[in-house]
DNA sequence: GTCCCTGCAAACGTTTTGCACACAG
DNA sequence: CTGTGTGCAAAACGTTTGCAGGGAC
């Protein structure tokens, strides 16, 4: 997929440094920053980058749509430029580590509904991540 | 199922005042409150309880295990006394009501585990209840 | 030149914590 | 009597907002 960057420039999105800049942190396709994730990856390349800037930044980027889409996980928003084809997550219950997966999305039997129209479907596995499982077995 | 209070007495759970209350705010068993909800209804019946009591004895509750389930939605926090059985999320987007769904756990196949170890897995339905289907068919 | 983005700091809502006191066991 | 739950207030945390100034277009 076209780099987050580019695709907000398509969109005739104004572009300044710190805008540019926090659109490359989003360089990799499977990735799943925090707000404050971004923020420290964002002042590696300018550090004069402020934290409401960042947060300015995502919601506006987001309400373009279709761009930059955000899961809410563990109270903490989470920023994916993933929104090509859809996916669900696998997150690590001991670091945090989230990643996309592609899975047959679950259906809602009619009887189930209780009237409600279905928008859409969110699925996360928890789970625990190579390294993590790896650092148990130590520690144990 | 019994009671969330008959439960937490079982498993010799110190009691007070405060604690009855609030267990009883989960009489009923599909219920999803914000702690700010337990705290509203339990000062129903016991005005002087205190906000840092609602959120100690949640946290204790819930540290018990197999008592009382967090359930993170939209960056808050919603209790949950339905342990018993597992079940999903049928949230409204408009207005945040919350309903416990049966569907069979959607499988990740083991291609897409990469290496990590399955724990287990949220569903959860962003749907329109039907009041607020309602309410849009009106405004529109 | 206009409008919007920026940085700072302060406000916000939710949750947690430190403390002295009171009550359950 | 001891240990733990309580209320209060203050802090912590992630996020948002108000404002004056500056840079994109």
């Amino acid at each position: 997929m076209r780099p987050l960057l580019d695709r907000l420039q398509e969109r005739g999105c104004r572009m300044t440094a710190q805008r540019r800049i926090i659109a490359e942190v989003f360089a990799g396709n499977h990735v799943h920053f925090t707000a404050d994730d971004v923020l420290q990856r964002a002042r590696i390349a300018l550090p004069e980058v402020s934290r409401a800037t960042v947060y300015n930044a995502l919601n506006d980027f987001t309400a373009l749509g279709e761009l930059l889409e955000v899961t809410h996980a563990d109270g903490k928003k989470r920023y994916d430029p993933n929104v090509e084809q859809r996916h669900h997550h696998l997150v690590c219950v001991d670091c945090d580590r989230m990643l996309d997966v592609h899975t047959v999305d679950p259906d809602l039997p009619f009887a189930e509904r209780h009237g409600f129209e279905i928008i859409d479907v969110a699925v996360t596995f928890h789970a625990r991540c190579p390294d993590c499982v790896a650092a148990k077995a130590v520690s144990s």
